[in-house]
Order: C-alpha cells, then sequence, then structure tokens
DNA sequence: GGTGGACAAATATTCGAGTATATGCATGAT
DNA sequence: ATCATGCATATACTCGAATATTTGTCCACC
C-alpha cells in the first residue's frame, strides 16, 4: 500500500478542496457513485466523508436527498460576515499576542508566496487557484499563532467558508498586496490594535465586493 | 415503519445524548460492535454517527484505533472557558437584542422547568440528569433569540463540551438559582450589558468549581 | 531478567449487493 | 388545462461479510 492515510482522509480531502477549489457550482449535487467512480472507493467512505464536511457545513445534505454544494446567498454572506467580524479578531488578537518565532516565520514565508504568486487566471475574469491557494494558507498563518485550538479551529472554518464566497465573486478585483502587507508588518510589530482594524477592514470590504453578485 | 427519520439520525441523537448525559467516563473507547448491537443497527451507521460526533469534538477520534470519549483535563477546560468568554456573549447579545416574543416565551418556559427539577441526584453527589437537561435547555433558551445561525451554533457547541465538564465534576453544588433569575430578569428587560457580565460572572464561575477536580 | 519477533485475537476499515425512498413521466379524471 | 395517481427509473440508505491494522501474548534468545 502505498497509502498511509486511511481512504476516508483521502476522500474527505479531496472532497473539500474540489468545494473550496471551486470545482463544482453552488448548488449542484454531489452524487455518491459518481463520487465512489472518480476516488475508486466504496460508497461507505464517500458518505462518511461528505457527512463529516456537512457538519461543517462545507455541503449541504437533506436525508433522503442526498448531499449538494452549498448555495450562496446574500443573506447567508450577511450572518458570515458579521460571525467573521465577532470571530476573527478574536483569533488574531490572539495569535499576535502568542505567537513564536516559529509562527512568524511560516508567516513571512506565506506573505511572500502570496506576492509572487499572479492573481487572475488566463480568463482574466477570476481569481487563479493558485492565488486562492495562497491568500488562504496566509490569512491561515495569521491566526496560525493562537494556541487555543477552539478559538483557531472556529475561525478556520469561517475563513473556508468566506473562501468559498470569494472563489464564485465574478467581479472586479481589489487591490489587497497592501492590505495584505499592512497585516504583516502590524503582526510582526505584535500591534494587536492595528492588526484587528486592518482585518476587519479587510472583512468589511470583502463583504461590500462579494454583496454586489449575488 | 414506524421511524420517520433514518437510522443515521437515530443512532447520532441516541450516542450524543448517552456522551452528555454521562452514561460513559470521558476516555472510554466507544467500540463499533458494541454501539451496533445496543443500537440493532450495522457498522456503517454507526461509524457515520461517530465520525460527525467527532467532527465537533464531542468524541475522539484516531485512525484506526477507533473512537472515545474524550479525556477532560486542565489545560483543555481552560480553552473552552476562555472560548466560552469570548463567544458566548457576542450569542446572548445577539439574543437579547433579536428575540421576540416566542424566544421570550420559551425562555420564561425553560427557567420555570430550572427552578422545579431537583438539582441533585439520588447520592447527593451529582447533578441529577434531568437538572442537567433543564439547565442546558435554559442556557440554549436564553442565546436562542439569536438570529445568525453561525454564531448560535458555534455558541451552542462550546456550551455542550461544558457540560460534559460538569457533569464529572463531583465536586461542592453551588447555588445558581439567583444568577439564573437573574439572567432571565436581564434578558426580559433586554439589557444586554447586564446580562452579559452576569453569564460571564457564571462561566468564571462554573470554571472555578470544575477545575478544582481535574 | 529483559528484548525482540512471530503468532493469535481483537478491532477498525472498506466494499458492494440489497433495500428503501424520492423523482420524473405518462395516463386518466375533473 | 390542471391536478391526481400509478409506474419506472434514479438515487440514497443500510447491512454484513471480507480485508487491513493494531494490540496482546508467548517464546526464543541475549
Amino acid at each position: 500500500m502505498t497509502d498511509k492515510a486511511t481512504a476516508n482522509e483521502r476522500v474527505y480531502s479531496a472532497i473539500r478542496w474540489e468545494i473550496l477549489a471551486g470545482d463544482r457550482h453552488p448548488g449542484q449535487p454531489l452524487k455518491t457513485a459518481e463520487l465512489c467512480k472518480r476516488f475508486e472507493s466504496g460508497v461507505g467512505v464517500v458518505r462518511e466523508s461528505l457527512l463529516r464536511l456537512a457538519e461543517h457545513g462545507l455541503v449541504q445534505v437533506r436525508p433522503m436527498q442526498g448531499f449538494r454544494v452549498p448555495e450562496l446567498t446574500a443573506d447567508d454572506l450577511r450572518d458570515l460576515t458579521e460571525a467573521r467580524l465577532d470571530i476573527e479578531p478574536l483569533a488574531l488578537r490572539y495569535s499576535v499576542t502568542q505567537g513564536g518565532a516559529e509562527w512568524e516565520s511560516h508567516l513571512v514565508g506565506a506573505h511572500h508566496l502570496l506576492t509572487v504568486t499572479p492573481k487572475q487566471d488566463n480568463s482574466g475574469k477570476r481569481y487563479s487557484p493558485e492565488w486562492g491557494k495562497a491568500h488562504g494558507a496566509f490569512h491561515t498563518a495569521l491566526i496560525a499563532g493562537c494556541r487555543n485550538r477552539r478559538v483557531l479551529g472556529i475561525a478556520q472554518r469561517l475563513r473556508d467558508t468566506a473562501e468559498l464566497y470569494r472563489r464564485w465573486s465574478t467581479g472586479p478585483q481589489e487591490d489587497t498586496a497592501d492590505d495584505h502587507r499592512g497585516l504583516l508588518d502590524a503582526a510582526l510589530a505584535r500591534d494587536a490594535d492595528l492588526a484587528v482594524d486592518l482585518l476587519t477592514a479587510r472583512i468589511r470590504a470583502t463583504h461590500d465586493v462579494l454583496s454586489q453578485h449575488l
């Protein structure tokens, strides 16, 4: 066996990534039969993965009616933004306060990768998958210094869903390079108040852009 | 068929309740074979339920080593309390601000049930399961006015875990009737600041009592 | 006595066939 | 034309046997 992890873990990660990367449209059904063939696994493994994802809201499930990619609505985006504004600052404050040298190191590296990754895909209409990945990794690194695993996990899941919305926005590309630079500097300077201000401004700006497309 | 819901949902709720009610000791393995016999279902259903619960931290899972009831530690309690102090006030504030007549009605009813339910079990050393249930229902009703389903769900899950710690505390019983009365009055008076103060005081007090038993 | 390796038992994981439910379509009645 | 009913198909759900892995035990060997 070349696989170290269980099939469950493989399929879970694969489906999760497909959704976050935007390979599937919001509202699209996720049929077990199709996923079984694609991942060469039995129906049980696929169901277990989908149910786990559903528990975090990354797929919708209705009994006896199967699974589907969540619909994106203006109402849901409002709730999501509200929750992010309430909770992500908590994680960021802990991170900036508690993060050590290793945290700084990863953060600097993640920011560098973000700056050198092309933002748009070939069509020029969407964020490139690579940039989306680098962007998510930067924000993950930003709060990764938070020692409280619960708060960190909650914030991270909110970010994942926000990334899903971003993936499906087709609107004008903001210029966010300065914002990210500012966040990095504030974090490295251990200026929690400034970092939180910048982050909340980013979240609000993201909301305004995305809400125009729903 | 007498069952309306799927077997999955039945087993999920049953296992969840057994854990929250304290029928199983922290750290105790949850063997699929045993659960299958008890709930008269196949192994797939039990696994799906356990994996879903694991996603919220209500059971621990390690690949190829099965499932178990989470261990309760002082470190984890500290993280949990910190997260509760950060997040539950958010949900309470929304609830007190946004809750309608129906919310008030359920809240008053839940409080009444709490006041008339005996607090201790027969041995006098533990909280009675009925009181635990009523206590959880009161706090759930308290924040149920929050319209943001995400914030509400996050707060509720933190409360569930806190209830698990409470269930396993064997220490001196606090007198909490006044606190609950105060919370009810503040909520009905729509005094969010006061309600939040009372709630945070309660969370801190709970932490102090529970941390002595770990 | 302690160590390590082979074997056996217990347990977790995976798979696919069998069953239950939902969905779409055709038919007929109001 | 609209709605209801029944049938056919597609899909979800469940089960238990088959497989893979871990855990425990015994024994040879140092």
